[in-house]
DNA sequence: ATAGTCTGTCGAAGCGCTTCGACAGACTTT
DNA sequence: AAAGTCTGTCGAAGCGCTTCGACAGACTAT
């Protein structure tokens, strides 16, 4: 392994102006900087990651933590974690993935060890055991989710409450009275995640405004679960025209069934899609969906984190506004028939 | 930030006793032990990553390189990354996330650096620039996936070769005599990426042994990529009755397509897919399926690497034997009509 | 010319830990 | 009773880097 002083000697300099070499904290001649930095080339030094972050404490390092669950959201989690790594890179930053398993100890791990500079956190529930540890560290965060209570937290989120308007506006603008939501799965529920109750708030006060009808249906993923589903909505609110799917593992389901049951997509009945814009294009029926910006947010989480290491940067709640692109699963409602 | 030292005051010991509780590796009187690990959750000390690191030149983090594309096989590539971060973790390790996009200088920067004692490789080509690094390095590395030459190199994955044989063997069992394979998209195959080929390699190779009629056709993911590729199939073999498919997000496509064409799943055509379990039951027909290990894989990554950087293991190649689980969508070849 | 200001470089201290050799004391063995 | 062997603990060196203060020399302003 090559050192510091190695390459201190080779260039005929001392090891601290190689230091300022590299880390450009001090002015160096043209001339000093060109030998050191051919030194470094031909010896090939790479600066080692532990004394770095021994002596300067810091180590240059982003810690993010995806869900332990792989049952949902994975292609949403994987581009996150994806722009998230990409990002982090493009800043000199390199990316620590923990899994939700540990809980709160990872942070305080982290935080106590200073394995990492920075955390961005996943899958935020609505009153996360986490968040008090944040809020009590001074190493910055990104939540990427939103919680009930975002005082001394930055967060970065889609709209999710914008969203539910958005996908009960476009329906009703195009005359559905009756329209069926097909929710996340029970358990997500359950667990008080903020996106799915946000969406939710969004659906019913857009809805109650429109005066449209509103039915919400949680649902596991998979064909069984959405055939089970489908079945107690049409049987409930036999003159639904219109969907709004938020679990993206029921969307194909969804649609195989309809056609099943010789109701067309757009002709008949409606379907918008809150999901990745992959998963829409690929579908079945090109989705009209509101998509969520996976890469943006990850992107984002960095960028501020980098920021705020650098000194600037502060606490704020960034909520992405929802864009909804129209595609061929929706369509006017059938004239007369709507109950 | 709590040091050793102070845990070392606290307790009435020296700084190297409390060092030697921690690692366990000189032995320690009862009393003694319990006095420091009294003192360590009292004042809720974390041993600093970057002074480890330094002092033992070892990080106690393996790196992981995943693939940049989210184009294929996501929920595979997540399902690794979290088998393996969560094993890491028993094993007192962290984990890495690398993305392909720097290729080889990842690997340099790791090695060089000390960031990681070790690494895990996936999406290995089969002629893959970051092979001759490993193998000029002494840091362990597992591959997650087997390139041509694997001498010098740990490796494992699903034996392909045999899931490929395995497949063409359970359709022909059940007399069928046409198979299409509804390969990965064709820049896989451009990329030489081993596993497509070595799958091909064994429907082939079986396919001939059984005398049954192969038709080979890559696809991108997507219901209209999938409707173009199976009318050409079904234009040159119209007596195609059953199908091996390979790339996951084709297998829901390929079932809308066949039942809107009147043709019924396991009656009148066999799908055999080569997924993760749970897309396979969660299909809209619960899939006969080679299911892909994935959390087996990254576990044993791990664990091997672990066992490497204990002095224990050696260089080898394990293949994953393929277990073929039979449900609901392959059936006897209808009787007479095949070509 | 003198003092004052930059610029570019160096030396040394120290970050918090691991680890090696030393060694005191208790316990065997002859 | 002397010599040898363990066991448990300590002190000190050192891992490779960053960073602070010092300072020589060149330059500017008076």
């Amino acid at each position: 392994m090559v050192t510091l002083a190695e390459v201190a000697q080779h260039a005929g300099v001392s090891a601290s102006t190689v230091s300022y070499v590299l880390s450009g904290k001090r002015s160096i001649s043209a001339t000093t900087r060109q030998r050191v930095e051919q030194s470094i080339r031909l010896l090939g030094y790479h600066p080692n990651a532990g004394a770095r972050a021994l002596a300067s404490s810091r180590s240059n390092i982003i810690a993010l933590m995806v869900p332990l669950r792989t049952d949902m959201y994975v292609p949403v989690m994987m581009e996150i974690a994806i722009a998230v790594a990409t990002t982090a890179r493009t800043h000199g930053y390199d990316v620590l993935l923990l899994t939700g398993e540990e809980g709160p100890d990872a942070v305080r791990r982290v935080t106590g060890s200073g394995l990492a500079d920075a955390m961005i956190l996943m899958d935020v529930e609505l009153d996360d055991e986490r968040l008090p540890l944040l809020r009590g560290t001074d190493q910055p965060s990104v939540l990427i989710g939103l919680p009930a209570e975002t005082t001394g937290l930055t967060c970065v989120d889609l709209d999710f409450r914008a969203t539910g308007a958005l996908c009960v506006e476009h329906l009703a603008m195009l005359g559905h009275r009756d329209i069926a939501v097909i929710g996340e799965a029970p358990a997500v529920y359950e667990r008080h995640t903020g996106f799915a109750e946000r969406t939710l708030d969004g659906l019913r006060s857009r809805a109650r405004e429109l005066g449209v009808r509103l039915l919400h249906r949680p649902c596991e993923g998979g064909y069984d679960a959405m055939a089970v589903t489908l079945a107690r909505i049409l049987d409930e609110r036999p003159g639904t025209t219109g969907f709004v799917v938020q679990n993206e593992s029921a969307v194909e389901p969804l649609l195989a069934l309809l056609r099943q049951r010789g109701r067309a997509v757009p002709e008949d009945v409606s379907v918008v899609a809150v999901c990745p814009e992959q998963v829409a294009v690929q579908a079945s029926v090109r989705l009209t969906s509101v998509a969520i910006p996976a890469q943006e947010m990850g992107r984002y989480a960095v960028e501020h984190l980098v920021a705020k290491l650098d000194g600037r940067g502060t606490d704020e709640v960034v909520l992405i506004a929802p864009e909804l692109t129209v595609r061929a699963s929706t369509g006017p409602a059938p004239s007369g028939r709507t109950s």
